[in-house]
DNA sequence: CGGCATCCTTAGGGATACTG
DNA sequence: CAGTATCCCTAAGGATGCCG
């Protein structure tokens, strides 16, 4: 509580941000659906075939087939061939690494959905393997300091204003 | 490419992820709507007002103020009384510490936006204050390492078996 | 098994006009 | 300025059934 606004400047409304040319709108047009982040959780999990996407993810086929439609097009998912022993070959869906690196953003809504939506501690977790510890989204910045909340300052990639971000802790 | 799996484990998948238990499901329960994470990130670039809200987020005064009442009612946003000088006590829209954790997540979607979508590097850019070095979100285990991809296991909190995350970088 | 076709329902969201 | 009321359109998604 107590918002710590610490204003370091003033970031143009008009600055880059609203609609098209902002990243996170963008993102959003391409993961924006519910649907599109659970078939690439599944896919994080190891999901690799149609008809265990539709399942685990709770989607009925119309739908899980038009978002890995789209997922192939978008280019976060490819198929791939692969042959069991003795059989055919088959396709699956594999993620490019396009599609790999929006595992934060998945870890991210996990780690939140932990800490305040769920009962005890959730249902999956997420560890470093050799070491076994716990892994955590984290903002830190280039000089290798970890960075919260209260620490961060927004900058307009044109005018290189400053301000900060609102800060609730 | 080449997605190098390293099965570790098998992982259940029933062993507590699927629908109404995963936590990444739930938090799309509250933040799944696109214009929801678009009046979020307005309220992180500083936005408090009714009417800024809905303009900069470019949405409808319906859609916004819909919206409004939910991220009220889901806690991430809380009314705050406020009096400019000389004028009469007003509210405005303020992040809760539920709301504010939700950063990394909005701070994710930015990072791949810029990597994957965006034409140069994005018109907003997040800085250290003090240092001003640029901040990123990363995967980092309690004992201190950067994660990659390609070191993670998931462990169903239940029977802590483990999987690792499919790598495709 | 891996889909597509069809049909239907609901939720998201815009436009316009209006109120306290 | 901060919304609400109404109306309408589109996208998301489920159910069922069919097909290579």
């Amino acid at each position: 509580m107590d918002p710590a606004v610490h204003m370091t400047g003033a970031l143009d409304p008009r600055g880059g941000w609203v609609a098209e040319e902002c990243s996170i709108s963008r993102a959003l047009e391409v993961i924006g659906a519910r649907s599109t982040l659970l078939i690439l959780r599944e896919a994080f999990y190891g999901t690799t075939r149609f008809a265990d996407f539709a399942s685990r993810a709770g989607l009925s086929e119309p739908v899980a087939a038009a978002r890995l439609r789209e997922l192939l097009s978008d280019g976060l998912l490819e198929l791939q061939d692969y042959q069991d022993p003795g059989k055919r070959t088959r396709q699956d869906y594999r993620l490019t690494p396009k599609g790999a690196e929006l595992f934060p953003v998945l870890a991210a809504l996990m780690q939140w959905g932990d800490r305040w939506l769920a009962e005890s501690d959730g249902p999956v977790e997420l560890r470093h393997r050799g070491c076994e510890q716990h892994v955590a989204v984290q903002l830190r910045c280039a000089a290798g300091h970890e960075v919260d909340s209260g620490e961060l300052d927004l900058a307009s990639g044109a005018s290189h204003q400053a301000r900060s971000v609102p800060d609730a802790t």
